[in-house]
This record gives C-alpha cells, structure tokens and sequence, in this order.
DNA sequence: AAAACTATCAACCGCGTAAGT
DNA sequence: CACTTACGCGGTTGATAGTTT
C-alpha cells in the first residue's frame, strides 16, 4: 500500500520562500499558532504545501531561532551528544537551545564531520580509524614475543581489534611510541592517557572488559601490550603489578556526578550506548584523576566503593599537566585550528554537567 | 576576468510511526 | 484489526556564494 501524499502538489509553488510568502506564514502562526499544517497554507493564503510550510517555520521562521556560527560549547555538546545518540539530530537539536536539527545537522556535515575525518576518528563511531592506526606496528612488535599473546586468539577475535575502546587505545599507544624520546612527557601521557582510557572503557557496564574476555582477546593482552611499551621504555612509570579493576565500576566523579548508580539507568542501558567519552577525570580537557576519586560498584545491587589505590600503583598525575589545551575552552571565537586541536583531545570528552544522561533513554 | 571548483545550507523527498476512524 | 492521515525525522539535493586556478 502506497502512502497517501501529503498533499495534492499540483500547482503548488516549491523552492525558496520569497518574504511574502515568509510574512503570510508569520502572520498566520501568530494569529493561530503553528499545526495543521496541512490545512495551515490553505487557510493562509500560501501556495504551499503543510510539509514546506511546517519546514520553513522550524527551521526559519520559528522567533526562538539562534542564527549565526555555532560556539566551541556547542560544537562541543553536539559532538558529545552524537557520540551518544548518533544520528539522532533531533534530540541533538532539543538540548541546543536555538539551534534546529537542520541546521545541527548540516554543520555536522559541513564542518565537524570533515575535521574528525581529518583527525582520523571515525564520525560515525567516535572511534580511530583503522586505517590511520599503524596496528601492524603493534601487532608486529606483541607477535614477536609469542608469551605476550596466543595468536590464535589474538586473529580468532579479530572483533576486538575494532572494539573502540581498544582502537584508542591502541592509537594513543602509538601515540606515546611516537612520542618516546620525552620519557617525562611519556610519563605523564600515560598517566593521563592509558590510565583513563583504561578505566573509562570498563565504565559502561564493563562492556570493555566482558567484551574483550568474551572475544579471547582479554584485558590481559592489553596489560601486555602496555607490558611490552614498558619493556620498551615507553612507560617507565608502569609498574608490573598494573592491574585493571575488575569490578563493573561506574562513575562517580565529584564534579558532576554522572554515573549509573544515580542516573536511573539500568546497567543494560548504559551498556547499550555508544562509547560516550565518559571517563574518570575530574578535568574535562586532560582527564586526569584526583586522587579521592571513587568508582562506585553497582554490583550485588548495592554500591560499593571502590579505591583506585588499591589497584593502580602509579601514581595519579599531575593536576597540571603539559600540553594542556585549557585555554581555549572559555574562548566562543574559536578559530578552526583552535578546534581541531581541542579535537585532538577528543578522547577525553565528559559529559557536560547538568547534561542529564536519562534524557536520552 | 572568467572558468572551475568547493562549501554552505535551505529545501525537498521518502520513510516510519502515532493517532484517528 | 485494518486502513488512512498527519506529522516528524533523517538523508539527500541543488542553488548560491565564496574561493582558487
């Protein structure tokens, strides 16, 4: 059954508004308000069908409408919020006073989009391309020393290759690789980088971990992929009794307390997301991880603290740390350079405070 | 100066679905 | 329950402006 039209198209007028036609609109939503846009153009004299009229009020004409460049604080929120809901435009749109989803969804499009591409992340799963990661260099340097890791499950669970947490992980290893010949910096990047790509990977519903261990592919091959940067001298710092929680661990992070414990999601929601950026820092821009910060387990149904201490050896990092990108946050004349290079922190993205994750269930 | 190319974005199209009959 | 209608959404198109050659 085909769908009936959304109406008769003959000899109504299509392309661009003219201001007449724009005033006739405003005019007759004022007096009537907007709805029944089948029956709108008709009453108001426009030859035009409802679905044109309905557009190009939502998306023109609507009085609430923010014109002009989108802030960093926008971009930042859609990219945030597209790591969640994808192409949902229109939520997108609903936490973006004044924006439409149209127009959210052609700057995405036209701007946000081409710059992930260029930084290598995949727009569409938020994650590093495989293409732009030199994984050969990894998996040639952990297949060289065959008590790293079982080939057969490193290949049998190729699917965790392409498991975004590990993809970032991954890349930000061969990252401080490229990086090693500033072992303070290494230092401090791992700090910073691994530690909380790590732990934020567990943060929903441990999917990171249960995936991984589900696959063959187990956070151990992780730990000896770290193992193997530090028998490199890429991380100097690491201790051998690095150890990942192994508890499904939440956040909980003082600064705005975003977790599942006190979201009202289920542990199954959350896990069902895409990989959100959440992660343990206390800093937006440089994730670094106080050193009262708790992870609260939702385990057993009660919520029990757990200590970052007890499992990590290495000290937390500086609050302070090099190459931070701080400064441009509070800057809304962001220039495009200064975009990407807040995009080359895009692993580190939190959820805003007061954005209320149980919206988007 | 003009042609070619690129970026932008308003508008359209078709589909899914909720609501109504 | 089947069907129709209206609306909203996401993908795509095409006109226009801007830039490069």
């Amino acid at each position: 059954m085909g769908r009936a039209p959304c109406c008769d198209k003959n000899g109504l007028k299509k392309g661009p508004w003219t201001p007449e036609e724009d005033l006739k609109l405003v005019n007759y939503i004022q007096k009537h308000g907007p709805g029944n846009w089948r029956a709108l153009p008709k009453n108001a004299g426009l030859q035009r069908c409802g679905k044109s009229c309905r557009l190009r009020w939502t998306n023109y004409l609507r009085p609430d409408i923010k014109r002009g460049r989108f802030s960093f604080e926008e971009e930042e929120t859609i990219i945030q919020l597209h790591s969640i809901l994808g192409n949902k435009w229109s939520a997108i749109a609903a936490r973006l006073p004044g924006r439409t989803d149209n127009e959210i969804k052609n700057y995405w499009n036209t701007h946000i989009r081409k710059r992930l591409l260029r930084m290598g992340i995949d727009p569409v799963t938020h994650a590093p391309r495989l293409d732009f990661l030199d994984l050969s260099s990894i998996l040639g340097s952990s297949l060289c020393n065959p008590t790293l890791v079982n080939l057969s499950t490193l290949l049998g669970g190729s699917q965790a290759l392409f498991n975004p947490d590990f993809l970032r992980l991954a890349a930000t290893l061969m990252s401080l690789k490229q990086e090693n010949n500033n072992p303070d910096l290494l230092t401090q990047n791992f700090n910073e980088n691994i530690n909380n790509q790590l732990f934020s990977a567990q943060l929903p519903n441990n999917q990171f971990q249960t995936q991984l261990s589900q696959q063959g592919f187990s956070t151990e091959m992780v730990k000896q992929l770290l193992m193997q940067a530090n028998a490199d001298g890429l991380l100097s710092n690491m201790g051998t009794n690095f150890e990942c929680p192994t508890n499904t661990a939440t956040t909980t992070t003082p600064q705005n307390n975003i977790g599942i414990a006190n979201s009202g999601l289920s542990e199954n929601d959350f896990a069902s997301q895409q990989p959100s950026y959440l992660h343990c820092g206390s800093n937006p821009l440089v994730g670094d991880l106080p050193e009262n910060l708790h992870f609260q387990s939702v385990n057993d149904g009660g919520k029990k603290d757990f200590d970052f201490d007890s499992t990590l050896s290495t000290p937390l990092s500086s609050p302070t740390p090099l190459n931070s990108s701080s400064t441009y946050i509070n800057s809304s004349s962001t220039t495009e350079d200064e975009k990407e290079s807040y995009c080359s922190d895009f692993f580190k993205f939190e959820i805003p405070e007061g954005l209320d994750i149980n919206e988007f269930m």
